[in-house]
DNA sequence: CTCCAGGGATGAT
DNA sequence: ATCATCCATGGA
C-alpha cells in the first residue's frame, strides 16, 4: 500500500533542483521521481505549486504511520521553508547574477543526509555528473538496503559502517577508482565514531570546514559542498571549474592574474550571506544555458559582451 | 609556487 | 572505431 500525501510548495522548481548537480540518485519514473529520502522510499511529482507524493505506508519506519512524518520528512528535504524571495534578494545586482537568478526561478538547496552527502562528494571528484550518478547507483544497488515502492524496489544509501567493511576492491568495482581508498577510510572514521557528523553541526563554518578538510579525499570544494548540501551553510561556496570560468570571465575578464585564494576571498565577500545559493544559481545557468542549438564559438562570443565591471571589490 | 596521476563517460573526428 | 576532453585531491 502507497500513501498519497499532498504538500504545497510554492516558489519551487522540483525538476530544476534535482537537475542541478547536487543530488545524484533520483530516477525519472512516469511524470516525477522516484529516489530515497534517508531510509524512506518517495515517489514526487510536481502539478504546478503542489507536491503530489507517494511513500510507502505501514512501514516499520514509520510505525503508527503517519503521513505527517513523511510530510514533515519530505518538506525538510526540499527546504521549501528556505525564503527564496529574501535569499534571491540578497544576491548582487550584477547582470550575470541576475542572468541566472531569473533562469534559477524555483532552484532550491535541498537538506542532504551528511553521511550520503559527504559520500558522493568524496566519488564525485574528477568525475562528470553523468559519472556520479552511476557510481551513487552502484554502491547503492551493491551495499545499500532494498525499499519497495509501487513494484519498484529503491536502495539507500549505505551507511558508512556497510563502506568500512567493503574492501578496496569491491569499491573498485563500483568504478571510484582511486577514489575507493577515501571513501573506505572516511567510513571508517565516521563508523568507528571518531568523526560525528552529527555532532559537527554545531561548530562555526570555519571549524566544520576544518573537521571537513581533514578527511581523506576531502579538500576546500567538496568540504564546501558537503557544508551547503547537508550542513544548512548558505555561505559555503564551492568553487569547481564550472565556477572558476564563470569568475574569470565574468567578473574578473580583465584581470588575467587571480589566482585562486584571491578568487576565494572574493567570492566570500561578494556574493554575501547566501553565497551558496548564488554559486548553485551561476554554476546551474553556465552548465544548461544554450545546451541546443548554439555552437561553442557563438557561445563564447555572446558571453564575451557581458563582463561585470570591476566595482571595486577584490 | 608548479606538475601530474587517475579512469570512464561523453563528444569530436 | 579511435582520439580528446572533462575534472578534485594529494603528493612530489
Amino acid at each position: 500500500m502507497k500513501k498519497l500525501i499532498e504538500i504545497s510548495a510554492p516558489d519551487f522548481d522540483l525538476a530544476m533542483t534535482l537537475d542541478s548537480g547536487q543530488v545524484f540518485h533520483w530516477q525519472r519514473a512516469d511524470n516525477g521521481f522516484l529516489g530515497t529520502i534517508g531510509d524512506l522510499p518517495v515517489y514526487v511529482e510536481q502539478r504546478s505549486e503542489l507536491l503530489r507524493t507517494k511513500v510507502a505506508s505501514a512501514s516499520s519506519r514509520y510505525p503508527g504511520n503517519d503521513a505527517k512524518d513523511a510530510h514533515a520528512t519530505i518538506a525538510h528535504y526540499f527546504a521549501l521553508d528556505h525564503p527564496l524571495a529574501e535569499i534571491c534578494a540578497s544576491f548582487p545586482a550584477d547582470p550575470i547574477m541576475t542572468a541566472a537568478r531569473d533562469f534559477c526561478r524555483g532552484l532550491r538547496i535541498i537538506r542532504q543526509p551528511k553521511w550520503e552527502c559527504l559520500a558522493t562528494f568524496i566519488c564525485s571528484s574528477m568525475k562528470q555528473l553523468a559519472h556520479i550518478r552511476q557510481i551513487s547507483a552502484a554502491l547503492r544497488n551493491r551495499f545499500g538496503d532494498q525499499r519497495e515502492i509501487g513494484g519498484r524496489v529503491l536502495h539507500t544509501f549505505p551507511p558508512a559502517q556497510q563502506i568500512a567493511r567493503a574492501s578496496e576492491k569491491q569499491l573498485r568495482e563500483c568504478a571510484l577508482g582511486y577514489r575507493a581508498k577515501n571513501l573506505r577510510a572516511t567510513a571508517q572514521l565516521v563508523s568507528s565514531g571518531e568523526c560525528n557528523l552529527e555532532a559537527w553541526s554545531g561548530l562555526s563554518d570555519a571549524r566544520l570546514r576544518e573537521h571537513l578538510c581533514a578527511l581523506p579525499g576531502v579538500g576546500a570544494k567538496i568540504a564546501n559542498c558537503v557544508m551547503l548540501f547537508a550542513y544548512d551553510r548558505l555561505r559555503a561556496f564551492p568553487i569547481d571549474v564550472w565556477i572558476e570560468r564563470v569568475l574569470r570571465r565574468h567578473y574578473f575578464a580583465r584581470r588575467k592574474k587571480m589566482t585562486a585564494r584571491q578568487l576565494h576571498e572574493f567570492s566570500e565577500t561578494y556574493f554575501g550571506e547566501h553565497g551558496g545559493y548564488a554559486q548553485q544559481y551561476l554554476f546551474h545557468h553556465a552548465r544548461t544555458e544554450g545546451k541546443g542549438s548554439m555552437s561553442k564559438s557563438k557561445k563564447k562570443n555572446c558571453s564575451a559582451g557581458q563582463v561585470v565591471r570591476a566595482q571595486g571589490l577584490g
